[in-house]
DNA sequence: GGATGTGAAAGTCTTCACAGCG
DNA sequence: CGCTGTGAAGACTTTCACATCC
Protein backbone atom coordinates (compact mmCIF):
# COMPACT_ATOMS: atom_id res chain seq x y z
CA UNK A 1 0.00 0.00 0.00
CA UNK A 2 1.40 3.44 -1.33
CA UNK A 3 1.57 5.67 1.64
CA UNK A 4 -0.47 8.49 1.68
CA UNK A 5 1.81 11.15 1.78
CA UNK A 6 3.12 9.68 -1.34
CA UNK A 7 0.24 9.57 -3.45
CA UNK A 8 -0.22 13.68 -3.02
CA UNK A 9 3.54 13.99 -4.02
CA UNK A 10 2.62 11.86 -7.24
CA UNK A 11 -0.32 14.16 -7.73
CA UNK A 12 1.49 16.68 -7.84
CA UNK A 13 4.45 15.24 -10.13
CA UNK A 14 1.93 15.12 -12.93
CA UNK A 15 1.14 18.28 -12.60
CA UNK A 16 4.51 19.44 -12.83
CA UNK A 17 5.34 16.93 -15.46
CA UNK A 18 2.62 18.31 -17.83
CA UNK A 19 4.42 21.25 -17.17
CA UNK A 20 7.69 20.41 -18.23
CA UNK A 21 5.97 18.49 -21.02
CA UNK A 22 4.46 22.14 -22.38
CA UNK A 23 7.93 23.38 -22.17
CA UNK A 24 9.04 20.81 -24.37
CA UNK A 25 11.20 18.95 -21.74
CA UNK A 26 11.59 15.12 -22.81
CA UNK A 27 13.56 14.27 -19.49
CA UNK A 28 13.71 15.43 -16.62
CA UNK A 29 16.22 14.85 -13.36
CA UNK A 30 15.13 14.05 -9.46
CA UNK A 31 16.60 17.64 -8.81
CA UNK A 32 14.49 19.33 -11.54
CA UNK A 33 11.60 17.76 -10.27
CA UNK A 34 12.44 18.25 -6.85
CA UNK A 35 12.92 21.97 -7.19
CA UNK A 36 9.83 22.71 -8.94
CA UNK A 37 7.80 20.63 -6.18
CA UNK A 38 9.64 22.24 -3.11
CA UNK A 39 10.85 18.75 -1.72
CA UNK A 40 13.96 17.25 -1.72
CA UNK A 41 15.05 15.47 -4.66
CA UNK A 42 15.97 11.70 -2.53
CA UNK A 43 12.40 12.52 -2.03
CA UNK A 44 11.50 12.41 -5.33
CA UNK A 45 13.23 9.53 -6.10
CA UNK A 46 12.26 7.29 -3.36
CA UNK A 47 8.34 8.23 -4.21
CA UNK A 48 9.04 7.28 -8.30
CA UNK A 49 10.18 3.86 -7.00
CA UNK A 50 6.27 3.06 -6.57
CA UNK A 51 6.10 3.36 -10.12
CA UNK A 52 8.59 1.49 -10.83
CA UNK A 53 9.89 3.40 -14.16
CA UNK A 54 13.40 3.97 -14.71
CA UNK A 55 15.70 6.57 -14.92
CA UNK A 56 18.75 6.87 -16.27
CA UNK A 57 21.80 8.46 -14.15
CA UNK A 58 22.65 10.66 -17.98
CA UNK A 59 19.24 12.05 -18.77
CA UNK A 60 17.25 11.44 -15.95
CA UNK A 61 13.51 10.35 -16.29
CA UNK A 62 11.31 10.57 -19.41
CA UNK A 63 8.40 12.61 -18.46
CA UNK A 64 6.15 10.92 -20.99
CA UNK A 65 7.08 7.91 -19.56
CA UNK A 66 6.40 8.80 -15.86
CA UNK A 67 2.86 10.17 -17.20
CA UNK A 68 2.19 7.08 -18.62
CA UNK A 69 2.77 5.22 -15.22
CA UNK A 70 1.05 7.93 -13.24
CA UNK A 71 -2.01 7.12 -15.20
CA UNK A 72 -1.88 3.67 -14.61
CA UNK A 73 -1.62 4.38 -11.04
CA UNK A 74 -4.13 6.96 -10.49
CA UNK A 75 -6.13 4.60 -13.39
CA UNK A 76 -6.87 8.25 -14.87
CA UNK A 77 -8.50 7.42 -18.64
CA UNK A 78 -11.54 5.87 -16.57
CA UNK A 79 -13.03 9.74 -15.37
CA UNK A 80 -14.35 10.03 -11.60
CA UNK A 81 -17.46 11.55 -10.97
CA UNK A 82 -18.20 13.35 -8.02
CA UNK A 83 -20.79 14.91 -6.11
CA UNK A 84 -20.71 18.32 -4.26
CA UNK A 85 -23.07 19.06 -1.04
CA UNK A 86 -23.53 22.87 -0.70
CA UNK A 87 -23.70 25.42 -3.56
CA UNK A 88 -22.30 28.54 -1.16
CA UNK A 89 -19.73 30.38 -2.43
CA UNK A 90 -17.45 27.61 -1.54
CA UNK A 91 -18.91 25.32 -3.67
CA UNK A 92 -19.63 27.69 -6.42
CA UNK A 93 -15.42 28.43 -6.22
CA UNK A 94 -15.06 24.58 -6.02
CA UNK A 95 -16.93 24.03 -9.22
CA UNK A 96 -15.95 26.56 -11.43
CA UNK A 97 -12.40 25.26 -10.27
CA UNK A 98 -13.10 21.78 -11.45
CA UNK A 99 -15.07 23.24 -14.67
CA UNK A 100 -11.23 24.45 -16.05
CA UNK A 101 -9.18 21.90 -14.79
CA UNK A 102 -9.22 18.89 -17.16
CA UNK A 103 -8.79 15.99 -15.05
CA UNK A 104 -10.03 12.63 -14.74
CA UNK A 105 -12.17 14.03 -11.61
CA UNK A 106 -15.40 15.72 -12.92
CA UNK A 107 -17.97 17.61 -10.26
CA UNK A 108 -21.20 16.16 -11.68
CA UNK A 109 -24.08 16.81 -9.54
CA UNK A 110 -24.43 19.61 -6.68
CA UNK A 111 -26.79 19.29 -3.94
CA UNK A 112 -28.42 22.22 -2.02
CA UNK A 113 -31.30 22.59 0.14
CA UNK A 114 -31.99 25.50 -0.90
CA UNK A 115 -34.97 25.26 -3.40
CA UNK A 116 -33.98 28.18 -5.19
CA UNK A 117 -31.07 26.44 -6.69
CA UNK A 118 -32.89 23.39 -7.44
CA UNK A 119 -32.71 22.81 -11.13
CA UNK A 120 -30.46 26.06 -11.55
CA UNK A 121 -27.05 25.02 -13.41
CA UNK A 122 -23.93 26.36 -11.76
CA UNK A 123 -20.79 26.72 -13.86
CA UNK A 124 -21.80 23.73 -15.93
CA UNK A 125 -23.26 21.34 -13.07
CA UNK A 126 -26.53 20.91 -12.24
CA UNK A 127 -28.11 21.19 -8.31
CA UNK A 128 -30.15 18.98 -6.95
CA UNK A 129 -32.03 18.67 -4.14
CA UNK A 130 -30.89 16.75 -0.99
CA UNK A 131 -33.72 14.30 -1.20
CA UNK A 132 -32.29 13.21 -4.63
CA UNK A 133 -29.10 12.09 -3.19
CA UNK A 134 -29.59 8.27 -3.06
CA UNK A 135 -30.87 7.88 -6.39
CA UNK A 136 -27.98 10.04 -8.46
CA UNK A 137 -25.49 8.79 -6.29
CA UNK A 138 -26.47 5.42 -7.28
CA UNK A 139 -27.15 6.31 -11.05
CA UNK A 140 -24.53 8.43 -12.06
CA UNK A 141 -21.61 5.80 -9.54
CA UNK A 142 -20.41 8.40 -7.34
CA UNK A 143 -17.97 7.23 -4.95
CA UNK A 144 -16.26 10.27 -3.90
CA UNK A 145 -18.22 13.34 -2.25
CA UNK A 146 -16.92 16.91 -1.23
CA UNK A 147 -19.05 18.22 2.02
CA UNK A 148 -19.21 22.02 1.97
CA UNK A 149 -22.14 22.66 3.55
CA UNK A 150 -22.27 24.04 7.47
CA UNK A 151 -21.32 22.17 10.17
CA UNK A 152 -24.74 21.21 11.49
CA UNK A 153 -25.18 19.58 8.28
CA UNK A 154 -22.25 17.62 7.26
CA UNK A 155 -22.72 14.50 9.31
CA UNK A 156 -26.05 13.82 8.07
CA UNK A 157 -25.57 14.12 4.83
CA UNK A 158 -22.31 12.43 5.74
CA UNK A 159 -24.50 9.26 6.84
CA UNK A 160 -26.33 9.17 4.25
CA UNK A 161 -23.62 9.08 1.69
CA UNK A 162 -22.29 6.30 3.74
CA UNK A 163 -25.87 4.31 3.23
CA UNK A 164 -24.93 4.95 -0.22
CA UNK A 165 -22.00 3.26 -0.31
CA UNK A 166 -19.72 6.04 -0.50
CA UNK A 167 -15.92 5.72 -0.38
CA UNK A 168 -14.20 8.70 -0.15
CA UNK A 169 -14.93 12.39 1.64
CA UNK A 170 -13.68 15.52 1.02
CA UNK A 171 -14.88 17.95 4.18
CA UNK A 172 -14.52 21.63 4.61
CA UNK A 173 -16.62 21.80 7.22
CA UNK A 174 -15.46 22.81 10.40
CA UNK A 175 -16.30 19.65 12.17
CA UNK A 176 -14.80 16.08 13.12
CA UNK A 177 -16.86 13.70 11.09
CA UNK A 178 -17.55 10.07 12.12
CA UNK A 179 -17.17 7.58 9.12
CA UNK A 180 -17.05 4.03 8.51
CA UNK A 181 -13.48 1.89 8.63
CA UNK A 182 -13.87 1.56 4.74
CA UNK A 183 -14.47 5.42 4.26
CA UNK A 184 -11.61 7.39 2.86
CA UNK A 185 -11.79 10.75 4.93
CA UNK A 186 -9.42 14.32 4.42
CA UNK A 187 -10.40 16.98 5.99
CA UNK A 188 -9.64 20.61 5.00
CA UNK A 189 -10.01 22.80 7.64
CA UNK A 190 -9.08 26.65 7.33
CA UNK A 191 -9.72 27.90 10.24
CA UNK A 192 -7.45 24.92 11.65
CA UNK A 193 -4.83 25.96 9.30
CA UNK A 194 -4.98 29.46 9.58
CA UNK A 195 -4.67 29.02 13.44
CA UNK A 196 -1.93 26.49 13.13
CA UNK A 197 -0.20 29.61 10.42
CA UNK A 198 -0.88 32.08 13.34
CA UNK A 199 0.75 30.20 16.09
CA UNK A 200 4.05 29.33 13.87
CA UNK A 201 4.38 33.15 12.44
CA UNK A 202 4.23 33.82 15.94
CA UNK A 203 6.39 31.28 17.63
CA UNK A 204 9.24 30.09 15.42
CA UNK A 205 9.10 27.62 12.88
CA UNK A 206 8.53 23.92 13.53
CA UNK A 207 12.01 22.33 12.68
CA UNK A 208 12.00 21.54 9.45
CA UNK A 209 10.38 24.11 6.95
CA UNK A 210 7.61 21.55 5.39
CA UNK A 211 4.29 22.22 6.09
CA UNK A 212 0.90 19.91 4.90
CA UNK A 213 1.37 18.95 0.96
CA UNK B 1 8.37 23.41 19.96
CA UNK B 2 4.60 21.88 20.07
CA UNK B 3 4.81 19.34 17.11
CA UNK B 4 2.68 21.04 14.29
CA UNK B 5 -0.25 18.13 13.97
CA UNK B 6 -0.86 18.63 18.10
CA UNK B 7 -1.14 22.35 17.46
CA UNK B 8 -3.95 21.78 15.36
CA UNK B 9 -5.50 19.32 17.31
CA UNK B 10 -5.18 22.41 20.10
CA UNK B 11 -7.65 24.59 18.01
CA UNK B 12 -10.05 21.68 17.42
CA UNK B 13 -10.37 21.05 21.41
CA UNK B 14 -10.58 25.03 21.59
CA UNK B 15 -13.82 24.62 19.55
CA UNK B 16 -15.13 21.16 21.31
CA UNK B 17 -14.66 22.40 24.51
CA UNK B 18 -16.61 25.91 24.12
CA UNK B 19 -19.40 23.43 23.21
CA UNK B 20 -18.87 21.06 26.02
CA UNK B 21 -19.21 25.00 28.23
CA UNK B 22 -22.16 25.93 26.10
CA UNK B 23 -23.98 22.67 27.03
CA UNK B 24 -23.05 23.19 30.37
CA UNK B 25 -20.55 21.04 31.10
CA UNK B 26 -17.84 22.20 33.77
CA UNK B 27 -15.72 19.03 33.15
CA UNK B 28 -14.21 16.22 30.42
CA UNK B 29 -12.65 13.20 30.21
CA UNK B 30 -9.93 13.10 27.82
CA UNK B 31 -12.07 9.93 26.41
CA UNK B 32 -15.34 12.04 25.90
CA UNK B 33 -13.15 14.74 24.15
CA UNK B 34 -11.51 12.29 22.18
CA UNK B 35 -14.99 11.05 20.99
CA UNK B 36 -16.12 14.51 19.69
CA UNK B 37 -12.55 14.90 17.64
CA UNK B 38 -12.20 11.52 16.68
CA UNK B 39 -9.03 11.08 18.08
CA UNK B 40 -8.13 8.27 20.93
CA UNK B 41 -8.20 9.36 24.20
CA UNK B 42 -4.25 8.71 24.82
CA UNK B 43 -3.35 11.21 22.23
CA UNK B 44 -6.01 13.87 23.38
CA UNK B 45 -3.80 13.33 26.51
CA UNK B 46 -0.46 13.45 25.31
CA UNK B 47 -1.91 16.90 23.43
CA UNK B 48 -2.88 18.36 26.49
CA UNK B 49 0.43 17.56 28.50
CA UNK B 50 1.90 20.58 26.45
CA UNK B 51 -0.86 22.72 28.27
CA UNK B 52 0.31 21.42 31.73
CA UNK B 53 -2.99 22.03 32.48
CA UNK B 54 -4.06 19.04 35.85
CA UNK B 55 -6.80 16.51 35.31
CA UNK B 56 -8.27 14.61 38.18
CA UNK B 57 -8.60 10.73 37.95
CA UNK B 58 -12.26 11.39 38.85
CA UNK B 59 -13.31 14.35 37.30
CA UNK B 60 -11.42 14.82 34.48
CA UNK B 61 -9.95 18.04 32.89
CA UNK B 62 -11.84 21.54 33.76
CA UNK B 63 -13.07 23.22 30.63
CA UNK B 64 -12.56 26.90 31.64
CA UNK B 65 -9.09 25.84 32.98
CA UNK B 66 -8.39 24.19 29.61
CA UNK B 67 -9.66 26.78 27.53
CA UNK B 68 -7.83 29.67 29.91
CA UNK B 69 -4.69 27.50 29.21
CA UNK B 70 -5.72 27.41 25.50
CA UNK B 71 -5.74 31.01 25.40
CA UNK B 72 -2.35 31.25 27.01
CA UNK B 73 -1.08 29.00 24.44
CA UNK B 74 -2.71 30.45 21.14
CA UNK B 75 -1.92 34.09 22.75
CA UNK B 76 -5.48 34.35 22.24
CA UNK B 77 -6.88 37.87 23.40
CA UNK B 78 -4.80 39.75 21.28
CA UNK B 79 -6.49 39.74 17.89
CA UNK B 80 -4.63 38.88 14.64
CA UNK B 81 -4.75 40.57 11.46
CA UNK B 82 -5.14 38.47 8.30
CA UNK B 83 -4.58 39.80 5.02
CA UNK B 84 -6.46 38.09 1.83
CA UNK B 85 -5.64 37.86 -1.80
CA UNK B 86 -7.89 36.66 -4.60
CA UNK B 87 -11.82 37.86 -3.88
CA UNK B 88 -13.04 35.44 -6.06
CA UNK B 89 -15.47 32.49 -4.68
CA UNK B 90 -13.22 31.16 -2.96
CA UNK B 91 -12.30 34.71 -1.31
CA UNK B 92 -16.05 35.34 -0.67
CA UNK B 93 -16.29 32.22 0.98
CA UNK B 94 -13.61 32.76 3.07
CA UNK B 95 -14.54 36.12 4.19
CA UNK B 96 -18.23 35.40 5.15
CA UNK B 97 -16.54 32.19 7.20
CA UNK B 98 -14.88 34.36 9.19
CA UNK B 99 -17.13 37.29 9.38
CA UNK B 100 -19.26 34.74 11.34
CA UNK B 101 -16.70 33.50 13.60
CA UNK B 102 -15.70 34.69 16.74
CA UNK B 103 -11.87 34.50 16.92
CA UNK B 104 -8.24 36.10 17.14
CA UNK B 105 -8.01 36.43 13.35
CA UNK B 106 -9.94 38.54 11.66
CA UNK B 107 -9.42 39.21 7.81
CA UNK B 108 -8.26 42.89 7.86
CA UNK B 109 -7.57 43.79 4.49
CA UNK B 110 -8.63 41.93 0.98
CA UNK B 111 -6.72 42.49 -2.28
CA UNK B 112 -8.09 42.18 -5.49
CA UNK B 113 -6.09 43.09 -8.98
CA UNK B 114 -9.44 43.24 -10.44
CA UNK B 115 -10.27 47.28 -10.79
CA UNK B 116 -14.18 46.97 -10.08
CA UNK B 117 -13.73 45.65 -6.37
CA UNK B 118 -10.88 48.50 -5.72
CA UNK B 119 -12.49 49.91 -2.65
CA UNK B 120 -16.05 47.75 -2.67
CA UNK B 121 -16.77 46.50 1.19
CA UNK B 122 -17.07 42.80 1.17
CA UNK B 123 -18.69 40.83 3.93
CA UNK B 124 -17.41 43.51 5.88
CA UNK B 125 -13.55 43.77 4.53
CA UNK B 126 -12.50 46.46 2.09
CA UNK B 127 -10.76 45.67 -0.95
CA UNK B 128 -7.74 46.95 -1.91
CA UNK B 129 -5.36 47.20 -5.26
CA UNK B 130 -2.42 44.89 -5.34
CA UNK B 131 -0.18 48.08 -5.16
CA UNK B 132 -1.32 49.00 -1.27
CA UNK B 133 0.17 45.26 -0.39
CA UNK B 134 3.64 46.95 0.93
CA UNK B 135 1.99 49.86 2.88
CA UNK B 136 -1.23 48.24 4.38
CA UNK B 137 0.64 45.26 5.40
CA UNK B 138 2.73 47.53 7.25
CA UNK B 139 0.26 49.77 9.14
CA UNK B 140 -1.73 47.13 10.01
CA UNK B 141 0.79 44.95 11.52
CA UNK B 142 -0.08 41.80 9.40
CA UNK B 143 2.07 38.91 9.58
CA UNK B 144 -0.39 36.26 8.38
CA UNK B 145 -1.54 36.07 5.00
CA UNK B 146 -3.90 33.76 3.20
CA UNK B 147 -3.28 33.46 -1.27
CA UNK B 148 -6.34 32.81 -2.76
CA UNK B 149 -5.54 33.77 -6.65
CA UNK B 150 -4.90 31.98 -9.38
CA UNK B 151 -1.37 29.56 -9.30
CA UNK B 152 -0.27 31.82 -11.54
CA UNK B 153 0.35 35.47 -9.60
CA UNK B 154 0.84 33.25 -6.16
CA UNK B 155 4.08 33.41 -6.35
CA UNK B 156 4.47 37.06 -7.51
CA UNK B 157 2.36 38.08 -4.24
CA UNK B 158 4.16 35.98 -2.14
CA UNK B 159 7.83 37.32 -2.83
CA UNK B 160 6.11 40.89 -2.20
CA UNK B 161 4.99 39.70 0.96
CA UNK B 162 8.32 38.22 2.36
CA UNK B 163 9.86 41.38 1.86
CA UNK B 164 6.88 42.93 3.65
CA UNK B 165 7.75 40.70 6.51
CA UNK B 166 5.27 38.25 5.93
CA UNK B 167 5.51 35.28 9.02
CA UNK B 168 2.92 32.86 8.18
CA UNK B 169 0.76 31.94 4.78
CA UNK B 170 -2.35 29.69 4.03
CA UNK B 171 -1.90 28.82 0.42
CA UNK B 172 -4.89 27.39 -1.57
CA UNK B 173 -3.50 28.13 -5.32
CA UNK B 174 -2.30 24.82 -6.59
CA UNK B 175 1.46 25.66 -7.14
CA UNK B 176 4.19 25.28 -4.66
CA UNK B 177 5.31 28.39 -3.04
CA UNK B 178 9.11 29.38 -2.26
CA UNK B 179 9.44 30.87 0.80
CA UNK B 180 12.13 32.05 3.43
CA UNK B 181 12.92 29.89 6.28
CA UNK B 182 11.64 32.03 8.66
CA UNK B 183 7.97 31.96 6.90
CA UNK B 184 5.37 29.09 8.06
CA UNK B 185 3.35 27.80 4.58
CA UNK B 186 0.29 25.55 4.89
CA UNK B 187 -0.86 24.35 1.59
CA UNK B 188 -4.46 23.28 1.11
CA UNK B 189 -4.92 21.73 -1.99
CA UNK B 190 -7.91 20.44 -2.89
CA UNK B 191 -7.15 19.40 -6.24
CA UNK B 192 -4.25 16.69 -4.75
CA UNK B 193 -6.91 16.02 -1.95
CA UNK B 194 -9.66 15.17 -4.38
CA UNK B 195 -7.33 13.31 -6.22
CA UNK B 196 -6.15 11.37 -2.77
CA UNK B 197 -10.02 10.48 -1.82
CA UNK B 198 -10.45 9.12 -5.76
CA UNK B 199 -7.17 7.22 -5.38
CA UNK B 200 -8.01 5.55 -1.87
CA UNK B 201 -11.93 5.31 -2.39
CA UNK B 202 -10.62 2.89 -5.10
CA UNK B 203 -8.15 1.38 -3.87
CA UNK B 204 -8.21 0.20 -0.10
CA UNK B 205 -7.38 2.84 2.86
CA UNK B 206 -4.25 3.32 4.11
CA UNK B 207 -3.65 1.13 7.27
CA UNK B 208 -5.02 3.21 9.82
CA UNK B 209 -8.25 5.42 9.11
CA UNK B 210 -7.00 8.69 9.87
CA UNK B 211 -5.99 11.29 7.77
CA UNK B 212 -5.00 14.59 7.63
CA UNK B 213 -6.68 16.80 10.82
C1' DG C 1 31.58 12.61 -12.61
C1' DG C 2 27.15 12.95 -11.50
C1' DA C 3 22.61 10.71 -11.29
C1' DT C 4 19.73 6.72 -10.10
C1' DG C 5 17.93 3.15 -6.77
C1' DT C 6 17.75 1.72 -2.06
C1' DG C 7 19.10 -0.34 2.45
C1' DA C 8 19.73 1.78 6.77
C1' DA C 9 19.48 5.65 9.94
C1' DA C 10 17.14 9.50 11.79
C1' DG C 11 12.97 11.98 12.61
C1' DT C 12 8.20 12.58 13.63
C1' DC C 13 3.90 11.06 15.25
C1' DT C 14 0.70 7.68 17.52
C1' DT C 15 -0.32 3.98 20.45
C1' DC C 16 0.65 0.95 24.29
C1' DA C 17 0.77 -0.06 28.84
C1' DC C 18 1.29 0.73 33.37
C1' DA C 19 2.50 3.38 37.76
C1' DG C 20 -0.03 6.18 40.76
C1' DC C 21 -3.77 8.72 42.48
C1' DG C 22 -8.45 9.94 44.04
C1' DC D 1 -11.42 0.42 40.06
C1' DG D 2 -11.01 3.84 36.12
C1' DC D 3 -8.68 7.80 34.72
C1' DT D 4 -4.54 10.71 34.34
C1' DG D 5 0.32 11.28 33.09
C1' DT D 6 4.14 9.43 30.67
C1' DG D 7 8.23 6.36 29.43
C1' DA D 8 8.77 3.15 25.92
C1' DA D 9 7.47 0.86 21.86
C1' DG D 10 5.66 0.94 17.36
C1' DA D 11 4.38 2.97 12.91
C1' DC D 12 5.13 6.37 9.40
C1' DT D 13 8.02 9.55 6.86
C1' DT D 14 12.12 11.67 5.38
C1' DT D 15 16.98 11.87 4.86
C1' DC D 16 21.56 9.83 4.44
C1' DA D 17 24.90 7.58 2.08
C1' DC D 18 26.68 4.59 -1.00
C1' DA D 19 26.83 0.78 -4.53
C1' DT D 20 25.99 0.99 -9.38
C1' DC D 21 25.65 2.45 -13.96
C1' DC D 22 25.92 5.54 -18.11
Amino acid sequence: MTAPRTVSRLTLYVRLLNDLLAEGAEFVHSHELARRARVTAAQVRRDLMVLGAPGSPKRGYKCRRLLDELSLFFNHETSKPVALFGVGDLGRALLSYFKMRHSDLEIVAAFDIDPLKNGRVIHGCRCYPLDKLESIVQERGISVAIIAVPASAAQLIVDRLMLAGIKGIVNFAPTPLHVGPAVFLENLDVAMSLEKAAYFASKGMPKKKDTSL
